[in-house]
DNA sequence: CTAGTTACATACATAAGTGTTTGTAAATAG
DNA sequence: CTATTTACAAACACTTATGTATGTAACTAG
């Protein structure tokens, strides 16, 4: 028996990525807590201590890998000297790229994704979830506002249809390579897919090859 | 007590009516054969009689809406007087319009992307979903793969990735308009966003403004 | 040094859920 | 008109999950 304040933060990483791997391989609602602590070496007991239920060590596992709101803000509007659209180009590229990157973000992303049942238990973990999408949408969505780059979009579309159109190109490249993998590969091909997507938006998009992601920083 | 024929089919029809129900308010997972019973007005002996397990239920209510594969593969070759390109801009906008249009469609692809867990259990139904996506993607990639249309795929872009491109973005507006119906208009939205997406794939996309959706037929 | 708290394990109580079996009234076949 | 299915309902047997309550050894504060 050993509980020093080291070895309880121990149990709890433990629990955590106990509950991930679990999730990822049976679902979030097909894994019970006894299972969970099973894997992770311990009793129920220690998973009610940590956490005061599945929702809550559902949502500590999703923290491990969101990143606060005000940083996406912040890496929205870039460097002043940047142009403020290849700044939303590389975080797209960087977010898609960071899921080949980052092992965990990747298998966090998956149980989200493809793991689990949005439903009344896990409806704090879903606002906030969607709270992050709708803030990435609306940044997008004013980075295309401004006068400069408004002006620049093709007839027919709107700043918001542009934002709609980035986001559902990201959610999709999200959601079809961790389905297979096998599908692209995220550091060589999203950065041509992103391209396409603001050269179907913005009239004068540059047919860079430039700046290759070199190295992708966390963006989702 | 009756049970002729027809009324065993009237309560095939109500469980998986029921099913449907209960799995986009509670989940796949969290809803049971008995509640689905009671919500049909019959108890679980007639579900095991009309259905194996949740499983087949499951399945058989994908079907009701899931067109066979091959009636893809012909809508997609099209006719042979229309541009291919064309043919295929029109099926996604018309895949995006159906969900709005549909309402059954729209239901069960919320419980298949936002209210079910892709785990063992459905193993079956989620082969059976990947392979018409799959398919999907390799009928896009051949169209792109025509000589007629690589050539005018701009630098950069292979028909692959101008495959996974479109792909990505019907399944982000799929996922985003399930999520939040209020993003965008199917009917009214779709067009540009996929003539965007084209734009930025190949060089001389026309400006069309034509062919408003005029009656979307089910596409997906 | 001991009192209290921490970090769990163990036990209890309760509630579901699943698959199967059995019962049965009405429909249907011969 | 009887025999047999059909289309379920009801009961059974079993497993599993949850939340809570209680026990307890080691750590820690004073």
């Amino acid at each position: 028996m050993r509980r020093t304040k080291e070895d309880a933060a121990k149990t709890r990483i433990a629990l955590l990525e106990a509950a991930e791997t679990l999730f990822l391989e049976k679902g979030v609602a097909h894994t019970s807590l006894h299972h969970i602590a099973r894997q992770a070496g311990v009793t129920r007991g220690a998973v009610y201590w940590h956490f005061a239920n599945k929702a809550h060590l559902f949502n500590a596992m999703l923290n491990q890998v969101r990143l606060p709101p005000e940083q996406l803000a912040e890496r929205m509007r870039g460097c002043p000297k940047h142009d403020p659209l290849l700044t939303l180009r590389e975080l797209c590229i960087d977010a898609v790229a960071g899921l080949a990157l980052d092992e965990k973000k990747r298998r966090v992303f998956t149980i989200l994704l493809r793991r689990c049942e949005f439903t009344e238990e896990l409806r704090e973990a879903e606002e906030r979830h969607e709270s992050f999408i709708n803030l990435f949408i609306e940044l997008c969505e004013q980075q295309f506002s401004s006068p400069s780059v408004s002006l620049r979009l093709y007839p027919g579309l709107s700043p918001r249809l542009a934002a709609r159109s980035v986001h559902a190109l990201i959610v999709g490249l999200f959601h079809d390579w961790l389905r297979d993998p096998g599908l692209f590969d995220p550091l060589q091909d999203t950065a041509p897919m992103v391209d396409a997507c603001f050269r179907g938006l913005i009239r004068d998009w540059p047919a860079q090859q430039t700046s290759r992601t070199d190295q992708a920083k966390p963006a989702l």
